[in-house]
DNA sequence: GATAATTAAATTGTTAACAATATTTTATCA
DNA sequence: TGATAAAATATTGTTAACAATTTAATTATC
């Protein structure tokens, strides 16, 4: 992924390498809205000219994970409480659209693999590691587009998913966490396995509102410290 | 929207101008999909610096209306018939939540509008203009999508929108268009007026099933002329 | 000591020159 | 003539230096 540079012994990165590294610690809550994202700091981080960053921050900006203003640069973005809505409504249209597609042409192969993945979620979320259940959760919705076999809809509701950290941060606390509950997902590969469209989408339905209903205006938080970008879970703080 | 460079008597454009003037181009079909898009030349066709182009391009890279290879440049893009079936599946599920959340709290004002919508339409399409009223009718949709007033589906709309006539135009002859029926039109604002969802998606998803059907292999075309890109209706050469 | 103006520093934005790569043309030979 | 190789050209990619702007620090003024 990334090439070991000898005479510096510093890392160096490839330009997709920042643009997922930085998408990445958005997914995982480590970059809070409105932290202010410097050009040179960040080239010196990743060991690359500030060019490249130039170029990833614009990239960035066009799938609004970060705001550019002119001659001001940019921040981690700051979705409006409106966004955010929209966006979980927008969720549940996609959602309910790939499982409809999915449940046309669902093979046996596919409710074993979401199987084993509902197992792997429960396992690290029975031995107590929160931020791998997390993810794997992320994983089992985007299994479900992958599966559904529209790349159009898997490419919207990966977009979403990168979006929705920014909004929960934004305007939830970092601490009532939007987990998804393993046992809808449960409820939801059962309701495939029996081709039930309708319930299938009800059981997603209500596992989205369920966070959705959490949003609300949040408290100011206290700008924290900086840079440490690359180590896990630290949020950075807001300009 | 463009300066005048007095000293050249070139016009000058901004970054969003010149991104702006290729979106539209593409939704004109004036630029065919394969096209090679030279830096220097648009450069100097926009009168701007390459490093503004070089942004734009990989702008719309990202929105995939362009395909970018390391190395050998940008060429307008050339979805696969795979990608336009995804497109238009997912526009059908985007058009049927826009629906069903417009008619959730629409007004009479909103119905009074759209009726404005369709009278110039037809309008432009009895006296024959029919360019006019292909642009009229991308923008009822539009109207419907913002009325909505769900940001994120509307952005989504306006990217199926955009990329739609790459899709047309690889696989379907430029002579079949895809004009829509202004009577169908009619039909989605009288069910919206009468809150009627269910009429509405109906027909809406008729609307588009009719465009989606024609979508088949088209024989390759010979290659056209050049940078004719400001002038209205002409198809670039593919690459 | 607070506020405003000035200066200095930091940060972003732009450009032109250069490097790397791909494409076309020309030359060479079978 | 046709194929191959070499050279020339065109095109894209990268960089470092500079310009413009914003932000922070300093000084001046009341």
């Amino acid at each position: 992924m990334a090439t070991q540079n000898i005479k510096s012994g510093q890392t160096k990165f490839s330009e997709d390498d920042v643009l997922r590294q930085i998408e990445q610690a958005v997914l995982d809550h480590r970059l809070a809205p409105g932290t202010k994202l410097k050009e040179v700091q960040l080239a010196n981080l990743f060991g690359v000219k500030r060019g490249l960053i130039r170029k990833v921050l614009t990239r960035l900006a066009h799938s609004r994970l970060v705001d550019q203003t002119p001659n001001r640069g940019a921040t981690v973005a700051k979705p409006s409480v409106k966004e955010g809505q929209d966006l979980f409504a927008t969720r549940r249209v996609i959602e309910s659209a790939i499982l409809e597609t999915l449940i046309g042409h669902a093979e046996e192969k596919h409710v074993q693999q979401l199987g084993r993945m509902l197992d792997r979620e429960q396992k690290a979320y029975l031995r107590g590691d929160t931020e791998g259940a997390l993810g794997l959760s992320v994983d089992f919705h985007r299994e479900l587009a992958r599966m559904a076999g529209n790349s159009v809809l898997e490419e919207y509701l990966n977009d979403i998913i990168r979006r929705t950290p920014l909004v929960i941060l934004t305007h939830l606390g970092a601490d009532e966490h939007n987990r998804c509950r393993n046992q809808e997902h449960e409820a939801i590969v059962d309701a495939i396995a029996r081709r039930d469209v309708k319930t299938a989408k009800k059981v997603m339905h209500q596992h989205l509102l369920h966070i959705e209903s959490k949003i609300k205006h949040k408290p100011e938080k206290p700008p924290a410290d900086l840079a440490e970008l690359l180590r896990p879970h630290s949020v950075g703080q807001p300009a």
